[in-house]
Order: C-alpha cells, then sequence, then structure tokens
RNA sequence: GCCGGGGUGGCGAAAUCGGCAGACGCAGCGCACUCAAAAUGCGCCGGGCGUGAGUCCAUGCGGGUUCGAGUCCCGCCCCCGGCACCA
C-alpha cells in the first residue's frame, strides 16, 4: 500500500474516506457496548441529548465533538466506554410547529428525529445507537409515568390549588426555574400568576442533601449557582396575635430575630389567607383594590422596585401585637412580601431591612434602630453586626448571640422556634400542553386522584386532536381520552388532561441508557449497578438549576426506592463553554449569524471540522466561530496525510532522524495529559508541531525508518480520538490493523524524552543575555563556567560586585551584581 | 448590589509549580514553483531606537513582595455569565 501511495500519493480527499469509513464502523458494529467486557472497567460518558429541531447546529457539534474525543480516549487507555446519544422529543416546538403548520406533532418529530439522526451520525462519533432514546415514543414514556408513579405513592407527587406562573403566549404554566426575569424563559413573554390546580414534586424534601454538593467534581460556579438557586437561611418563625381578636393570629418568618424590638409594622403578603379576616370595614375598599392590582400585575412589574412606593402597600386597619414588647404595630399588606417563601408574613424593622426602611419612609411609619452601627455608618437601614440597643435584656450583645438568645426566649414562651426555609419551591410539572407525557392519575368523584396501574401504562397521547392554543390541555377535547372507569371503584372516572414538564423525561433518560430495551422495569438493577452513577457528563450549564437540579432529586429519589447505586448520577460534570457566531454574538438566525455545520463538513470534511473545534481555544470558555481559521486545521491534515501517504526515502541510520523520537514522545506525553484535562487546543496544537517537525525531517532527503515509522504510528494513535476517519485511514495505509479504534493508548518512553542537553538562559539582574548549552542537571559551576564564556554577559558581569547567583538547573541562570 | 469567569500581538490563543512572554494557528508581507491563478513549500511577522551586535518598552490601570511577576498580595477600571425584594 505505502508503495503504491508513494507513486501517487493523491492529495487529502475526506469526501473519499469519511462516509466509507463510517459504514464499515457501523457494520462492524466497534461502538458497540456490553455491558460487560472482561479486563476492561466500565466507564459512562455522556452529553447532554438534543432537542429535535430538525437541524443540528454547531452548538452541537461544539458540545459534542470534544466529548467524543474524550470518549474515545478513555476507550482507548482501556476502558468499556458506553457513549449514548437520543432525543428529548416532546416539548412545545413540536406543537406549536402543528398549530402553525398543520403538520402534526408526531410526524413532526419523527421526521426531525430521523434527519438529526443522520446529521450526527456524520458527526462519527463513536455513539452506540443500539442504546438511543427517543423520549416521545410510548416505549420510553410508559417509564417516565411510571416515575411519576412511584413519586406519587412516596409523597414526593401531590396536587395543589396555588398561584402559578402563566405564560400567556405559550398558554401553560411553567416551573418556577423556567420563569427568567419575570418572563418565559422559552418565549420572553412576560409571566402572570394564575391560581390553578397543578402537580408538583417534592423537591425541597431533598433541598438540604441538594445543597450538599461540595464533593462533587463539577465546576464550581454551577455549584454555586445551585446552592444560590436552593438559598437556604436559617431564622427563626413565631406567632403573632391580632390585636383584640382571639380567633386571628398568624405566623411570621425571620431572619433576624434578634432585632424584634424595632418591629414597627407587620406585613401580610396580599394572597394572605388572613386578609379578609382582619380588614378594617374602613379600610376594605383601599385593602381590595389594592389585593385585585397585586393579582393582575406580572411578575416584572411586581418585582420592579421602580414607581411610586406608595402604591406598593396598604394598611388593613388592624394591629398586631409585638410578643417581645407586647406594642401593637399596624398590619399592612405589600406586594413585596410573597407567599411563596417563609410564611408569607413579615414582621418589619426598618432599622436593620432595607426593604422595610423604604416602606416604612413611604408610609410614614417610625423607625427604631436595635442595632449600633458603626459611628462611620452613612447608610440607611444597618444590617452589620454590632452591640444590641434599644432591646431590653438583649441590650449589648452582639448579633450571632442575640439571635441565639431571642429564639430561646420564643421557644421557652411556646410561640415559636428556629427555622430554616428555602428559596427553592417544590417543582411544578403540570403543562396545558398536548405533546408531554400525560399524567397517569385518573379523577374520580368518589376517590379522588387515582394512579393509573403500572400493568395499563403507557397512558398513550391520542393522534387524533384538536391543537386549539385555549389555555386548555387539548387532552382535555378529547372525550375518548378523559372518559375511563376509575382503576379503584369503576366509577365514572376523568383522566388528568395535563401533561409533564419535559425536564421529567431528560430527568432520567441517562439511566435508560444503561437499559435501553426493558420492558419490564426502567433499568434492571444489574444494568444500574454495571453503569451508573455517569462518570463524565458534559453539557452547558445554563442546564445549572434546572435540568442537572431535577436529575439530582430524581436521583435521590430513585436512590432512596433502592433503584440505582450511589447519591449522585454525575460523578464529574464539565461545562464547555458557549460558541458564538463570527460577528462574537449569540448565533441566531434573526441575527443571520448562523454558521451552518453541514456546510462546514462538506467544504472542509468531518475530521476537519471536528479538529477545528476542539483547536478554537479552551473548550470551557468558548467564543466566537471564525470561518477562516478553519483552513488552518485543513493544512495540518493535509500535511499529515502527505506525509504518511508520501514518506521520505528510508535509511537504516538512527542518525538521520535526530530527536524525532523523543519529539514524538514529549508530544505522546503532553497530549495524553491535554487529553485528560480536556485541554483540546492544546493536544492539537502539539500534534501539529509534531507533523510539522515530520514534514520538516522528509524535506531532508533520508530519515531512519525505524524513527520515522515509530513517529507516524504514535501520531495516528494520538490524534484518532479527535479525528477518527484520516487517523483510520492512514493507519491501514501504514498496516496497522483494523481498527485504530480499537488500539490501546500507546505509553511514552521517559527515557527518550530525556536530552543531553538543554538550553539554559543566562540573566544577569534577572534579563536574559545569553543563551547555554549544558546537562539538564549540570552542577551549578559548570552552569557558571559556561555561561562565563560568553562575551556578551561576561562583560556585563565584569568588575560589578557579584550579590548572588540563582540557579534552577534545566531552567536558568540568574547573576545578581551590584 | 451580590456570586462566578475573563482582560496577553491585527485576530483565536499558549505559558501545568513564580523562571526564555507570544507555542500552535489565522490574517498580512516577501520569495520559490507557475504562462497565470489556486494549491504547496520557504522566510518575516508586539512596539521604539539602531546598518548591526544589541538595547529599551510591553501581558487592562496604579502600587507592593521577590534575584526574578502574565502568574502571588493590596487598591481600582472594563467585558462576559448567573442571581437579585426570599424577610
Amino acid at each position: 500500500m505505502t508503495t503504491e501511495a508513494r507513486t501517487d500519493p493523491g492529495r487529502y480527499q475526506p469526501a473519499d474516506i469519511e462516509a466509507r469509513w463510517r459504514e464499515r464502523w457501523d457494520r462492524d458494529g466497534i461502538y458497540r457496548v456490553a455491558d460487560h467486557v472482561e479486563g476492561r472497567p466500565n466507564r459512562y460518558h455522556l452529553t447532554m441529548l438534543p432537542y429535535p429541531s430538525g437541524d443540528l447546529h454547531v452548538g452541537h457539534w461544539w458540545a459534542m465533538a470534544p466529548s467524543d474525543a474524550l470518549a474515545r480516549f478513555y476507550r482507548m487507555r482501556g476502558y468499556n466506554v458506553m457513549f449514548p446519544m437520543g432525543f428529548d422529543s416532546f416539548g412545545l416546538p413540536a406543537e406549536n410547529a402543528a398549530i402553525k403548520g398543520g403538520r402534526h406533532p408526531r410526524d413532526w418529530t419523527d421526521a426531525n428525529v430521523e434527519r438529526m439522526r443522520g446529521q450526527l451520525r456524520a458527526m462519527g462519533a463513536m455513539f452506540d445507537w443500539d442504546r438511543e432514546v427517543d423520549s416521545s415514543q410510548p416505549e420510553y414514556y410508559r417509564w417516565t409515568q411510571w416515575w411519576f408513579l412511584q413519586l406519587f405513592n412516596r409523597d414526593l407527587a401531590y396536587r395543589k390549588k396555588a398561584f402559578a406562573n402563566w405564560c400567556p403566549s405559550c398558554n401553560t404554566t411553567l416551573a418556577n426555574e423556567q420563569v427568567v426575569d419575570g418572563r418565559c424563559e422559552r418565549c420572553d413573554t412576560e409571566v402572570i400568576q394564575r391560581e390553578m390546580e397543578q402537580w408538583f414534586f417534592r423537591t425541597t424534601r431533598y433541598a438540604e442533601e441538594l445543597l450538599d454538593n461540595h464533593d462533587l467534581d463539577w465546576p464550581e460556579h454551577v455549584k454555586v449557582m445551585q446552592r444560590n438557586w436552593i438559598g437556604r437561611s436559617q431564622g427563626a418563625e413565631f406567632t403573632m396575635q391580632v390585636q383584640g381578636r382571639d380567633d386571628a393570629a398568624f405566623r411570621v418568618y425571620t431572619t433576624r430575630p434578634d432585632t424584634a424590638f424595632g418591629m414597627t409594622f407587620a406585613v401580610l403578603a396580599p394572597e394572605h389567607p388572613l386578609v379578609e379576616a382582619i380588614t378594617a370595614p374602613e379600610q376594605r375598599a383601599a385593602v381590595q383594590e389594592f389585593v385585585e392590582r397585586v393579582r393582575r400585575t406580572t411578575e416584572i412589574e411586581r418585582l420592579s422596585t421602580e414607581g411610586p412606593a406608595e402604591k406598593r402597600g396598604v394598611f388593613t386597619g388592624a394591629y398586631a401585637i409585638n410578643p417581645f414588647n407586647q406594642q401593637p404595630v399596624p398590619i399592612y399588606l405589600a406586594d413585596y412580601v410573597l407567599t411563596s417563601y417563609g410564611t408569607g408574613a413579615i414582621m418589619a424593622v426598618p432599622g436593620q431591612d432595607e426593604r422595610d426602611w423604604d416602606f416604612a419612609q413611604a408610609y410614614g411609619l417610625p423607625i427604631v434602630r436595635t442595632v449600633q452601627p458603626p459611628e462611620d455608618f452613612e447608610g440607611d437601614a444597618y444590617m452589620g453586626d454590632g452591640p444590641a440597643i434599644n432591646s431590653q435584656w438583649l441590650d449589648g450583645l452582639h448579633k450571632a448571640e442575640a439571635i441565639e438568645r431571642a429564639v430561646e426566649w420564643l421557644e421557652k414562651q411556646g410561640i415559636g422556634e428556629r427555622k430554616v426555609n428555602y428559596r427553592l419551591r417544590d417543582w411544578l410539572i403540570s403543562r396545558q400542553r398536548y405533546w408531554g407525557a400525560p399524567i397517569p392519575i385518573v379523577h374520580c368523584e368518589r376517590c379522588g386522584a387515582v394512579p393509573v396501574p403500572e400493568d395499563q401504562l403507557p397512558v398513550e397521547l391520542p393522534y387524533d386532536v384538536e391543537f386549539l392554543p385555549t389555555g386548555q390541555s387539548p387532552l382535555a377535547l378529547s372525550e375518548e381520552f378523559v372518559n375511563v372507569a376509575c382503576p379503584q371503584c369503576g366509577g365514572p372516572g376523568k383522566r388528568e388532561t395535563d401533561t409533564m414538564d419535559t425536564f421529567m423525561c431528560s430527568s432520567w433518560y441517562f439511566m435508560r441508557y444503561a437499559d435501553p430495551h426493558n420492558d419490564q422495569a426502567p433499568i434492571s438493577s444489574e444494568s444500574a449497578e454495571a453503569w451508573l452513577p455517569v462518570d463524565q457528563y458534559t453539557g452547558g450549564s445554563e442546564h445549572a438549576t434546572m435540568h442537572l437540579l431535577y436529575a439530582r432529586f430524581f436521583y435521590k429519589a430513585a436512590r432512596d426506592m433502592g433503584l440505582v447505586p450511589g447519591d449522585e448520577p454525575f460523578t464529574r460534570y464539565f461545562s464547555q463553554g458557549q460558541i458564538l457566531g463570527p460577528d462574537g454574538r449569540r448565533m441566531s438566525k434573526s441575527r443571520g449569524n448562523v454558521v451552518a455545520p453541514d456546510g462546514q463538513v462538506q467544504r472542509w470534511g468531518t475530521d476537519t471540522f471536528r479538529a477545528y473545534l476542539m483547536f478554537l481555544g479552551p473548550w470551557d470558555q468558548g467564543g466566537p466561530y471564525d470561518v477562516e481559521g478553519i483552513v488552518g486545521v485543513h493544512r495540518w491534515l493535509s500535511r499529515l496525510w502527505t506525509a504518511v501517504t508520501d514518506p521520505p526515502a528510508l535509511s537504516e541510520r538512527p542518525e538521520d532522524a535526530p530527536d524525532l523520537l523523543a519529539t514524538a514522545h514529549a508530544v505522546l506525553k503532553k497530549v495524553g495529559e491535554d487529553y485528560d484535562h480536556k485541554h483540546f487546543n492544546t493536544a492539537i496544537a502539539a500534534m501539529m508541531e509534531l507533523t510539522n517537525a515530520l514534514q520538516r525531517l522528509r524535506d531532508q532527503g533520508q530519515v531512519d525508518r525505524a524513527s520515522w515509522e515509530e513517529a507516524v504510528r504514535l501520531l495516528l494513535l494520538m490524534a484518532a480520538p479527535a479525528v477518527p476517519h484520516i487517523t483510520e485511514e492512514l493507519w491501514a495505509r501504514v498496516g496497522g490493523g483494523y481498527s485504530i479504534h480499537q488500539q490501546p493508548w500507546p505509553a511514552f518512553d521517559p527515557s527518550l524524552i530525556a536530552r543531553d542537553v538543554v538550553e539554559v538562559v543566562a540573566q544577569v539582574n534577572g534579563k536574559v543575555r545569553a543563551r547555554i548549552m549544558v546537562a539538564p542537571d549540570a552542577s551549578e559551576e559548570a552552569a557558571r563556567h559556561a555561561a562565563m564564556e560568553d562575551e556578551h554577559l561576561s562583560s556585563l558581569v565584569a568588575g560589578k560586585e557579584l550579590v548572588r547567583v540563582v540557579y534552577v538547573p534545566g531552567r536558568l541562570l540568574n547573576f545578581v551584581v551590584k
């Protein structure tokens, strides 16, 4: 083959080889992965699965190609690596497309999946397609429903009437996590509050454990985001009596019980259940008007700090008794107090809280300081530490101790206690849309909400449905779907018509890959033991507080059911940065800065495109896609091609390839370390250097055969994870056995890397003045001697007082002179 | 406002432990090959002064520690991402 190639080397034409090798790999099933392989420990690599929008974009390649290289690297390192792929195929776009274009979501989705599967295959990744999951298929969502039932049975799924985030454009409720700055995460429409019966998952039950993520091998910023989102706060809760009303009392939550003597008013959330009962007749009209207005405002307006403060609250006409000093304080309603946090009611201490301060100013309420601010304090409310004042038996105590005393006092009085609160809310999973997994519940007048028996799953989505965006689930319009016998009493029942948030599907998909065809259970215990948890997860950090948090919740619940090993779903997680358009902005059709991967692949080939994405810059940073730069990577692969297919005349004299083996092994060492640390850009750069070294030798004429062949062999092996096609082709041409992707990762030879002489920098007062060649372990004596032979340097030292000499063997020699 | 990540040539970047700043690549310039172009190869490529050897300046800004700082410390500025009435 080599001889043949020399006579007609041919140019590097990726189109000629890439599809051919993919077909071969496919045919031979070299990426099919068994649950157990003798002598090869299992390792689970995973990259986030795409939504089948119908077109794979650069972002997918950017996320997946390096993940694939990493998985391949570990495979070569001797692991039995599972690297699966699938489709998160439920969700709004399919339904919106159906409404707009008259195409059924099922057909739209299936066509997109088909197309994207083809695009993903063209990536040349080692995906094991036998394990593909497709979350909108009944075989999959049957188990999504099964999970719902397990959560229901464990009281982790419940239904309640509550104010929920409602997106008027998507016509559905949203989880807290899906509301960004008061807007729908998906369509940017302002979200309003609507009171509805909704299903929730009790994520808060695991709040404490979810918070404890310190030991996870995850990017710090993602862990911090999760901790902030969960937002643990420690304080106290206590009861306040409404003045003159033995039947009316409410609870307040505070993190600062030490400041209670400074309470000058109390505030209830406008939605607080007590509002009606305590409002004084003369305030009724004003209160009603205020409550109505708050209910109508969007989240954005409500959270806005702009606008007249006077409109933010209203006096109820009632008073509450501050239990600490028995003083009556007026009870207000204010939009800044939320029903969904704490008790929906607060004690207001303007002296120590900014929001209370602003409110007190606006309504002319008194302000009492209970913590002595430092002399140079210039602000309004003082939140820092200091001795308590105006607080009777707390006076003089500092914050921590005063809080402690106040809580003890509350407990002794029997009116309050220590309390931990979380910002995290339970996960609202009901969606009033069609294209999702139906919630497997039947509502029966006699029995209430009855779970569908497991053997009747899946509750299938009816195909024949009207997609009217009414704000009610389209399923509700299907008589056939809705009317059903109660599984418990056999009487007339009605199916739940809401479907589940698609994040439910992605909360457990990684489990299914381990056992994708099991029709008895979502995953067998053997498969779970074999593969879980995921060893290396990669994907965007925009999922920090959604998918990545939900999946952790889910896994912990599954663990408590005895279904999965360990406590965490993703042992290691790495978030790549974001790839931007050439203009440095987010790629989007409206900006016209979208780079189509198919076009890049067509023009340059899969390997070039893959390697270029890895070469662009540090993977965790992201950045603009520079359309010009890719040619450099293509040139690299062309040089590699030429060097291998058209080698120089080979001799049998090692001196005909000085340093080649040293370079090859040094590069091998570096590339292995770089892959391991996901520094793909520098790994590619190092391989370019080795290729350049080959190129230079080649132009010189005679090259030692053994060195040349070894260097080529190593270069192909180390490049294989990054550029799987060209390396397979060249590997075959140099007579390597099929397949290069089943070869072990070569070990570098440290003795070859070590050099006899190295360049050491000679400095005078820290400035480089000469370079000397000495042995890496040369004595200081010898190095100084060598340096002094340099005329320029010795002239700079001569006649000066030598204060000190710093010698770092193999690095530098510094003469400090005066 | 709070939390996290950044700021290095014309551009993307590198410098693993405090030790040669700019590896690798893009663009640019010059040259070879060519009728020509493409492709390919070779050379140059942070700035100033100098014919040159060399030398001075230079990693957002200002200080500091050190024989030596892109890297460590203190104080600022700017960009990106996240959170933001959570009592």
